[in-house]
DNA sequence: GGGGAAGCCATTTTT
DNA sequence: TGGCTTCCCC
C-alpha cells in the first residue's frame, strides 16, 4: 500500500493524529495520498470506517475516492461518510430531520428551482422585479447563507437593503412552508443544528476521528465553519472548552484557487493553520504529469503572484517538447491552425480524447467548433445543460415530486399546465391569490376555487392524486413509467415533430432510475442508512477491516437518528437527481477532441493542450481587472491551464477577434512576458515586448525546424501577386478605432491578407484586411 | 396558449 | 453576433 509513495507522500499518508495541511501541487498525486491515508488509518486499526469523514466538492471526486478506496480495502465504501459537502449535509439532515425541522422527504431546489421560487415570491408580493432583479436577489440570499448569515443577522443601511433582507426572510418562510431546501440551506441548516444541539454536536465530534478535506482552497466561509464545528474548534471561538473532536487533514493548493468569484476563500488555508495550530505542513512538489518545459512555465508564471504559501513543482521526466507559441491574424485563422495541428497530432498517433482545447470564456468555443465541424473532426464540448437540468426531465421530476409532496408549489407551477390543459395565467393567479388568503399551498387552494378555472385545476389535482394512488407500492421504474404516461408528457413529446430527443431523454430517465436502484448500496446518499444501521450500535468498536464492521467507533447511546418510515426509493431518487445533475451527455464516449473552459479543466489532464485566445482582455479577462486580486486569480487560472498538459502545450493568440459582433484588436497576453524564454518556442516570430506592437521585426518566413514534431501550418504565405486590397507600403490609411496611420508592411492574400500599420496614437498594429475597416487617405 | 417579434445581455460554475 | 427571455397579438 505504501510502497510506491515518494517520501513526502509517505509522510502525508502516515501523519500522526493531529491537524495537518498538505500543500498538493498540480499532478502531485493528491487523490492517491488522500485515499491511501484513509486506507492506512483503517488497515492499521487506528480508525474504523465509521470514524472517517472525507469531504470533496464534486460528486466526481467523491466517486473517484470511493472507487480507489474500494480497490485498496474490502470495506463497504458506500456506507462511509465520503461525499460532497452537500451530499453529506443532506445525509445528516435526513438522519435528524425532526431536529432540523424538516419533513423527512424534503426536496432540494437546484439553482433553477430556486430562481423560480424567488420569482414566484416577488410576483405574489407585487414587488417590482426591475428594482429587485430575481437573479440578484438569488445571489444575495445564497451569498449570505454561504457566509452563515440569516436575515436576523443582517441590518440594512438603506431602504433597498432592508427590503432585500425582508425578502430573504420571506423566501426562507416560503421554502419552509413548502418543505424544500436550496443548496446553501443544506449546509447552513446542518451547521446550525450542530451549533445549537449539544448532544448531536458532541456525538459527531466524538465519532469522526479523522476529517479529511479535498480542494481546501475552494472552501467558503460556511464550509470552513462547518468543519470547525465538527472538529471541535468552534467552541474555542465561542469561549467554550474544546470538544473531544478528531483531527483535520486539509489538502489543497493555493495556486489553484480559481473560485473566489463564487465565494471560495483561499484565506481559509492560512486561517486553518493559525486556528488549528497546525504543526504539520507537507508540500507535495513532485509532479508526475508534465514534462520540464511545461512545469518551468507554470512555476515561472505563478512566481509573479504575491501572498503565496510557496511551492515549486519538479519532475523527473526530462524537459520534453518546448511550449509552442503561435500568433494568428484572426480567431478564425487561430481555429483553423488548431485543426491543422490536431490533424497532424492524430496522424502521429495521439488519441483525440488526449487533446484538449482550453479557453477562458465559453464564447470562444464557437469558432473552434465551426472549424472542427468543417474538418469533420469529432469533438466534445463540456459545459451546458446536464441531464437532470433538461426541461423535459425537470417536468417529469416535477410530477414525481408532487407525488412525494403535494405542497411543492414550485413543481406544481412547473407542470400545472404542461402538457397544456387549458389552465391559463388568469386561473393560476386566482389560485395563487386563494392560496395566499388561506395561507396554504396551491394544491390545497384548488378546492376553494369554482367555475371553469376551478374545474380544470381540480382535474389536474385529481390526475396527480390518481397517479399517486396508482403508483403506490410500485417499483421506482414502474412509478416513473406510469407518471410519464399518466401525466401526458410522453404523449405530448411524441406528438411534437421535434420532440424525438426529448422522448429519448425521458426514456433515459427510466434507465437512470433503474441503475440508481440496482446500484449497489442504492440511495445511500439520500437515506440515513449508516446511522439507522449502525449509529445506535452499542457494541464496542471493532478493529480491522471487517466489511460489516460497525461504522461507529464509540457506543452512542445519547443520540438517536429520527426514525420513521424509511425514505422511499422515489424520494431518494429525487434527491439524487438534485444533488447530482448528471453528466453533460453530449457526444460522450467517443474518441473526440475535448473542448472546455479552463475552469472546467481543473483536475483533468491531457497529452496535448491548446490554450487559445491568449490575449489582453480575454486572458487575463478585462472584467477581472476591477476585482480585488483579480489579476492574481487570472494568473492562477493560467497556471491551472498550463499544468493540464502532459507532453505538449500550445499557446495561441490572435490579432483580431470577433466578439459580440464587433471586431476586437487585442494585444497578446501579458502572461507571455512572465513565461521563461527558453521553455518556449515561437512558431510565428516573436514580436517586441508586451504592448509594443511589432515594430522592427520583419514578418518573414516561419521556417520551423520541426524535428519529428508536426510542423505548424504556415499561416500567412507571403504575397507575391498584385494585392487585391489596393494598399501599398507607405500609404496613409484611416481606421475607425485607431485613426490615421501609415502602412509599414503588407502580406498574405485574399482573406488572409494583413497589414502592419503604424498608428501614431495607438502604436504599430497588425490588422487583417478582411476584417479591419481601412480607408485609404489621399 | 402558442408563436413571432423585440429586447437584453454577454467571464468563470458545483452543489 | 446570437441565445435566451419576455411581451404582445392572434
Amino acid at each position: 500500500m505504501l510502497r510506491q509513495l515518494n517520501p513526502e507522500q509517505l509522510a502525508a499518508v502516515t501523519l500522526p493524529q493531529e491537524h495537518a495541511l498538505i500543500l498538493a501541487g498540480a499532478g502531485s498525486g493528491k487523490t492517491r495520498v488522500l485515499t491511501t491515508r484513509i486506507a492506512w488509518l483503517m488497515a492499521t486499526g487506528q480508525v474504523s470506517p465509521g470514524g472517517i469523514l472525507a469531504v470533496t466538492f464534486t460528486n466526481k471526486a467523491a466517486k473517484e475516492m470511493m472507487t480507489r478506496l474500494g480497490a485498496m480495502l474490502p470495506v463497504n465504501v458506500r456506507g462511509m461518510w465520503i461525499g460532497t459537502f452537500h451530499g453529506l449535509c443532506n445525509r445528516f439532515l435526513r438522519a435528524h430531520y425532526k431536529l432540523a425541522a424538516l419533513p423527512q422527504s424534503f426536496q432540494i431546489l437546484d439553482t433553477q428551482d430556486q430562481l423560480s421560487a424567488i420569482k414566484r415570491l416577488l410576483k405574489q408580493l407585487n414587488i417590482d422585479d426591475e428594482r429587485f432583479p430575481p437573479k440578484q436577489l438569488q445571489w444575495y440570499i445564497s451569498g449570505n447563507k454561504e457566509e452563515g448569515l440569516r436575515p436576523h443577522n443582517l441590518t440594512g443601511r438603506d431602504e433597498d437593503t432592508r427590503k432585500k433582507i425582508e425578502l430573504y426572510r420571506l423566501y426562507d418562510e416560503q421554502c419552509q412552508r413548502e418543505g424544500v431546501v436550496d443548496f446553501a440551506e443544506l449546509l447552513l441548516r446542518s451547521y446550525e443544528l450542530l451549533r445549537d444541539n449539544d448532544p448531536i454536536r458532541e456525538h459527531y465530534q466524538r465519532r469522526f476521528r479523522h476529517i479529511l478535506i479535498d480542494e481546501f482552497q475552494d472552501t467558503n466561509t460556511l464550509q470552513y465553519a462547518w468543519i470547525k464545528m465538527l472538529a471541535g474548534k468552534a467552541e474555542v471561538d465561542q469561549g467554550l472548552p474544546p470538544g473531544h473532536a478528531g483531527s483535520v487533514l486539509a489538502v489543497g493548493d493555493d495556486d489553484q484557487s480559481i473560485y473566489a468569484f463564487r465565494g471560495a476563500r483561499v484565506g481559509n488555508m492560512a486561517d486553518f493553520v493559525r486556528e488549528f495550530e497546525v504543526r504539520q505542513q507537507i508540500k507535495l512538489e513532485q509532479n508526475y504529469r508534465s514534462h520540464g518545459n511545461i512545469l518551468d512555465s507554470a512555476n515561472a508564471l505563478i512566481e509573479h503572484n504575491s501572498r503565496r504559501l510557496g511551492k515549486n513543482l519538479r519532475t523527473d521526466q526530462g524537459p520534453g517538447e518546448p511550449v509552442r507559441v503561435v500568433e494568428q491574424a484572426s480567431d478564425f485563422a487561430e481555429a483553423q491552425w488548431m485543426v491543422d495541428e490536431i490533424r497532424q497530432l492524430v496522424r502521429d498517433g495521439v488519441p483525440r480524447k488526449e487533446i484538449a482545447i482550453l479557453y477562458r470564456s465559453n464564447a470562444q468555443s464557437r469558432v473552434i467548433e465551426t472549424a472542427l465541424f468543417n474538418a469533420g473532426m469529432p469533438y466534445r464540448v463540456y459545459g451546458g445543460l446536464r441531464f437532470f437540468e433538461r426541461a423535459e426531465i425537470k417536468h417529469a421530476l416535477a410530477y414525481l415530486r408532487l407525488l412525494e409532496n403535494r405542497h411543492d408549489d414550485t413543481s406544481f407551477l412547473r407542470v400545472v399546465n404542461f402538457p397544456p390543459r387549458g389552465i391559463g395565467a388568469r386561473s393560476i393567479e386566482q389560485l395563487q391569490d386563494a392560496a395566499r388568503t388561506h395561507g396554504c399551498s396551491l394544491h390545497d387552494a384548488v378546492s376553494s376555487l369554482s367555475g371553469k378555472a376551478g374545474s380544470n385545476l381540480t382535474a389536474f389535482v385529481a390526475r396527480v392524486d390518481v397517479l399517486r394512488e396508482q403508483t403506490a407500492g410500485l417499483t421506482l421504474r414502474e412509478i416513473i413509467e406510469q407518471v410519464l404516461e399518466g401525466s401526458g408528457l410522453l404523449e405530448h413529446y411524441k406528438a411534437d415533430r421535434e420532440g424525438a430527443d426529448r422522448v429519448e431523454n425521458l426514456e433515459e430517465l427510466v434507465n437512470a432510475a433503474e441503475s440508481f436502484v440496482t446500484q449497489e448500496g442504492f440511495g445511500r446518499d439520500a437515506v440515513a442508512l449508516p446511522l439507522d444501521e449502525h449509529g445506535l450500535s452499542q457494541s464496542p468498536a471493532s478493529q480491522g477491516l471487517d466489511p460489516n464492521a460497525p461504522l461507529v467507533d464509540t457506543p452512542l447511546p445519547d443520540v438517536a437518528p429520527d426514525t420513521g418510515e424509511t425514505l422511499s426509493p422515489l424520494a431518494a431518487f429525487l434527491t439524487h437527481a438534485a444533488l447530482e445533475a448528471g453528466d453533460n451527455q453530449a457526444q460522450a464516449g467517443q474518441d473526440a477532441v475535448q473542448l472546455m473552459t479552463v475552469h472546467s479543466a481543473k483536475g483533468l489532464e491531457f497529452d496535448c493542450v491548446f490554450i487559445g485566445g491568449m490575449e489582453e482582455g480575454l486572458f487575463p479577462h478585462e472584467n477581472s481587472m476591477t476585482e480585488r486580486d483579480g489579476l492574481e486569480e487570472e494568473r492562477r487560472l493560467m497556471y491551472v491551464a498550463i499544468t493540464r498538459a502532459r507532453d505538449r502545450l500550445y499557446l495561441s493568440f490572435s490579432q483580431t477577434r470577433l466578439l459580440h459582433g464587433q471586431t476586437r484588436y487585442n494585444l497578446r497576453s501579458r502572461f507571455f512576458e512572465e513565461l521563461p524564454e527558453d521553455a518556449l518556442k515561437w512558431i510565428t516570430p516573436r514580436q517586441s515586448g508586451f504592448g509594443m506592437g511589432s515594430r522592427g521585426t520583419a514578418p518573414g518566413r516561419f521556417g520551423i525546424e520541426a524535428g519529428n514534431f508536426p510542423s505548424a501550418a504556415a499561416p500567412l504565405p507571403p504575397q507575391k501577386a498584385a494585392p487585391s486590397h489596393g494598399l501599398r507600403a507607405g500609404m496613409k490609411v484611416f481606421h475607425t478605432k485607431f485613426g490615421e496611420g501609415t502602412v509599414n508592411l503588407l502580406e498574405g492574400n485574399g482573406d488572409d491578407a494583413r497589414a502592419q500599420i503604424d498608428f501614431p496614437r495607438h502604436g504599430v498594429k497588425w490588422l487583417a484586411l478582411a476584417v479591419a475597416k481601412l480607408t485609404p487617405v489621399p
